[in-house]
DNA sequence: TCTGGGGTCCTAGGACCC
DNA sequence: TCTGGGGTCCTAGGACCC
């Protein structure tokens, strides 16, 4: 059996627990630069505020209305994701991270054969309620897609008490018919317009097609799903620890017109891509930048540049890892442009034990000095803060008044956002 | 004026090999 | 007039997830 453990409304919610006044209003979390609406509180939900909503369309669309809208606070998310995530794994053997706000656990049968799964889900629940403050719901059943049908009626009706469990015959049935067929996991959009087309509304009437059929139009994805809602166990979540792409890519509050304002945000990136491919132990073989206009500007002339660079050999460090963006930059970049969004990505990704040598990589003296420097920066932002220490290529030039450079990052604007409430020492709550 | 970011998997089709 | 057969690798694009 699989538990899915997902976190209900998980932005919102982590505003919340530092935020009580907004129990029960209409609250919104915004992008990177307040650009539009990603996560919406059920209050939000139900006066029919669309996700992904541009933030500027809010008080023309909903006229009147109290709504809190917020900055994204990703340090407080992730902080309070790792704190719910910490429970789950001391409460079950096996868990795999699906999301920031998701877990699946492995309940082996030896162990909760003789157990009351639900009662323990429920209890488990409430742990997590009890110990975070953020509210779960937990889906119970034999195959994840299951479990995660499971844990929407556990979502959308108090009375199972934050878990529902599927786990026999007459139970999957029953779900299966009242649920549609858009929402089970791995039916997309664009599937589920064709499937309502020819008639297959709920998930009960996609298992009644025959096997051949639903591979035919939907490919082996679809057929391992369909296999899935009969109960047998067929998607396998435990491969790929090691991510095979990396990407970096941001949005800019301002269009960017010259090489040189591209090149801070690219560093920026690069690095961040660097710092991400040491934390899971690889390197990468290629780096590619692109950069794009904004596509919602048709009276501006539209244009995406991408440029791929092979590294002479596996790197993580940052100077390579940027000075690879920096040349693809250069190989690509146009003038006459106003670019809207750009990004890095690595690929050709390989652990970093497997180090091979090449007579066309830099001295190996120098590629050791950098690997050393890129380790030792990470720790030193890890103690003081994640921009404490960083190549001048990722810093503007400094203002001439005051002499400060300010970094790409804090280019980025998020004028709501909440404190850093569990990760800054000067922002801690006060009881007064 | 203002419209997010980061991933994976699958397939078709072209290039290339013998 | 008639123009093989079988394989691999790579890439772009589509679909999906959160």
């Amino acid at each position: 059996m699989y538990a899915l453990v997902d976190c209900d409304n998980c932005y919102v919610s982590c505003e919340r627990v530092f935020n009580p006044a907004l129990e029960g209003k209409a609250v919104v979390v915004l992008s990177n630069n307040d650009g539009c609406v990603v996560a919406r509180s059920p209050e939000a939900k139900a006066m029919g505020i669309p996700e992904g909503l541009p933030f500027y369309q809010l008080p023309t669309r909903f006229p009147g209305k109290e709504i809190h809208a917020l900055s994204s606070n990703y340090t407080l998310y992730g902080d309070m994701s790792a704190r719910v995530m910490s429970i789950l794994r001391a409460s079950a053997p096996d868990i795999f991270i699906y999301s920031i706000d998701e877990a699946f656990l492995t309940l082996p049968e030896s162990k909760y054969i003789d157990i009351d799964v639900k009662a323990w889900g429920e209890a488990l629940a409430a742990k997590v309620r009890r110990w975070t403050g953020m509210p779960v719901s937990i889906g119970i059943a034999p195959t994840k897609t299951l479990a995660k049908v499971a844990s929407k009626f556990a979502k959308r009706y108090p009375g199972y008490h934050k878990c529902c469990v599927i786990d026999n015959e007459e139970r999957r049935q029953k779900a299966l018919a009242l649920f549609p067929i858009g929402d089970v996991w791995g039916i997309g959009h664009r599937s589920a317009l064709r499937l309502e087309a020819a008639g297959i509304h709920t998930a009960l009437d996609f298992t009644h097609l025959d096997a051949t059929t639903v591979q035919r139009a939907m490919t082996v994805t679809g057929l391992r799903t369909w296999q899935e809602l009969h109960g047998r166990d067929c998607i396998s979540l435990d491969h790929l620890p090691r991510k095979q792409t990396i990407c970096t890519s941001r949005s800019f509050p301002k269009m960017l017109t010259t090489r040189d304002e591209l090149a801070v945000a690219l560093s920026s990136f690069a690095a961040r891509c660097a710092f991400k491919l040491r934390q899971q132990h690889s390197m990468a073989q290629y780096v590619t930048a692109f950069i794009s206009t904004n596509p919602f500007r048709d009276d501006l002339e539209q244009s995406c540049l991408a440029h791929s660079v092979a590294l002479p050999a596996p790197a993580s460090s940052d100077p390579e890892i940027v000075g690879a963006a920096l040349s693809a930059l250069d190989a690509c970049f146009r003038q006459g442009f106003r670019w809207k969004r750009a990004g890095v990505v690595v690929s050709g990704i390989v652990p970093d034990d497997e180090l091979q040598t090449s007579f066309l990589d830099i001295p190996a003296e120098l590629k050791k000095k950098f690997m050393e420097m890129s380790a030792a920066a990470d720790e030193i932002n890890r103690h003081h803060g994640d921009e404490s220490l960083q190549l001048a290529s990722a810093m503007h030039t400094p203002d001439p008044a005051t002499g400060k450079a300010t970094t790409f990052r804090n280019s980025i604007l998020h004028a709501r956002r909440s404190p850093f409430y569990t990760t800054d020492i000067r922002d801690i709550i006060e009881v007064l």
